[in-house]
DNA sequence: TTGATACATCAAAATATTTTGATGTATAAT
DNA sequence: ATTATACATCAAAATATTTTGATGTATCAA
């Protein structure tokens, strides 16, 4: 799974790019490395208010960087290994497939 | 060199997230897979602006992702492969470490 | 030394993202 | 039924980023 990396989307990578330049959706993301979390634990954690937690959860869910399981009234946030393991991959692309050839202006 | 990420800034982080956040900047970076490129090829590949090129440029290499080299006129920019290292390596910590306990609410 | 090229920088305008506070919805306990 | 909890959503305000067009600097060629 997820081998062919130059058959994912740009604008997926992207997402998921743009759900990283946020610190405190780092923080959050850090947060998620100990197991699952809430929003009342991140609000614990953080002192950041829940709307606003809200609002970055959001963003890390459309990028599909993390899963949610609801259980009663909470619901529980973690990482989904696969769009890491997705961001690895297109990283170590840069890094494999980049040279140093000289391209430029005649 | 880089073995230890726990000791990398997490603003370092931060900043070469951001400079992975704009599209723009994801498509100079492709170019730059291909090898060192200048500004005026930066141009002529993508239609873009010399000043918005400049601007993008500008925030890659503060964050360090770009090493940069002039000749005479022209000044070369090429991927600097020890920050992709470095966002590969934090990349695996979060892959690697991330447990799937169960932390929250009583 | 004049003019052209390559690129950087700047301030203003345009645009996008984030924060806030209020309100809404579902679940659950009393 | 009523109330409280956990979280989502919304619109407006605050803030940050990006784009544009003009100007500046260094290098080079004529």
């Amino acid at each position: 799974m997820l081998k062919d990396i130059s058959k994912v989307k740009k604008e997926d990578i992207s997402k998921l790019m743009v759900s990283f330049s946020d610190p405190f959706r780092l923080e959050i993301i850090d947060l998620m490395m100990e197991g699952e979390v809430c929003v009342c634990d991140i609000m614990k954690l953080t002192k950041l208010s829940q709307s606003r937690i809200s609002y970055h959860i959001k963003i890390l869910k459309e990028a599909g960087l993390i899963a949610d399981r609801q259980e009663g009234r909470w619901v529980y946030y973690s990482l989904n290994k696969e769009s890491l393991f997705l961001i690895k991959e297109w990283i170590t692309s840069l890094t494999d497939y980049s040279s140093n050839r000289k391209r430029c202006c005649e």
